[in-house]
DNA sequence: TTCCTAATTTAGACTTATTCTAAGCACACC
DNA sequence: GGTGTGCTTAGAATAAGTCTAAATTAGGAA
């Protein structure tokens, strides 16, 4: 089960023709099991707080490789900072304006827009749709006051 | 007509309760007629060509005072870099893979989502696509080759 | 296994976008 | 004419990310 992540990681990287440092493994791990789409900077903390360390400018040459290599996604929100994503998925995204934390919108909870629909008069390969309201979490602890 | 613009620039800036000075006025009227989503250094440069100059520090703090004041929005999209934006309007956007331009697309060329496609399960508040394809000016490149 | 080499990692210098700081201006109000 | 608040400015400071050149290592070949 977690020997499976392992592996399908470890497949993923060398599938794409990338040798398998403890580095790259350590980093595209964490984001597999990350949902927060975390900045380069938590990627280092996080990792570095146990073995194997990593260089900042490993962290960056890896998330790089990586992107290029189609494994992770960079995404940019509401400031200078590229936070990552490791969920290959189609999916959406979701601000929480209270929380300022970004959650991916599987696509089956919007659906496909009517093709007439998107982007009339644009040549349209693909479109996500950024969605900002009060997240869950934020409902509640809302109600709480 | 061109009078006009001037005194809706004007009046919009003192309507938030901020000083009309020339280089305020300079950047926002840059902005109200550029729909290239310029970044804070091509303002720059741009209004520099010519009087009244503006230091990089006002640059900044202008736009910053502009969007906080809701006179323009801020937009990152696929680098660490702000794009300035005056078109209050609601719209989505558009980028083109190949020149990477970044346009604005009208509400209307869309449409609105059926509310129970939005987001299920999340309290939506608001809701923007951003669609990625090839621009008209570049498609008719391609034609040429 | 051992060796080899290209790929990778690293520390630290560098760049770029943006913010901060402290001083000077400018105009509105007395 | 003095005074204060807000604005602009140059330049220093910060933060995210890239580059460089030397040291290390993964993974294939012998």
């Amino acid at each position: 089960m977690t020997r499976d992540i392992r592996l399908q990681i470890e497949e993923r990287v060398r599938a794409v023709g990338l040798k398998l440092t403890p580095q790259r493994f350590a980093v595209l791990d964490f984001l597999v099991r990350s949902c927060e789409h975390p900045t380069a900077d938590q990627i280092s903390a996080a990792l570095n707080r146990r073995f194997p360390r990593a260089s900042r400018a490993t962290i960056y040459n890896t998330l790089n490789a990586l992107r290029d290599a189609g494994l992770v996604h960079e995404v940019y929100m509401d400031d200078a900072v590229a936070r990552f994503d490791a969920n290959l998925d189609e999916h959406h995204h979701f601000v929480c304006r209270v929380c300022d934390r970004l959650e991916d919108v599987p696509v089956e909870a919007v659906g496909e827009l009517p093709a007439h629909q998107i982007g009339r008069g644009y040549k349209v390969e693909n479109y996500q749709i950024v969605m900002r309201g009060v997240c869950a979490a934020c409902q509640k602890r809302q109600m709480a006051d």
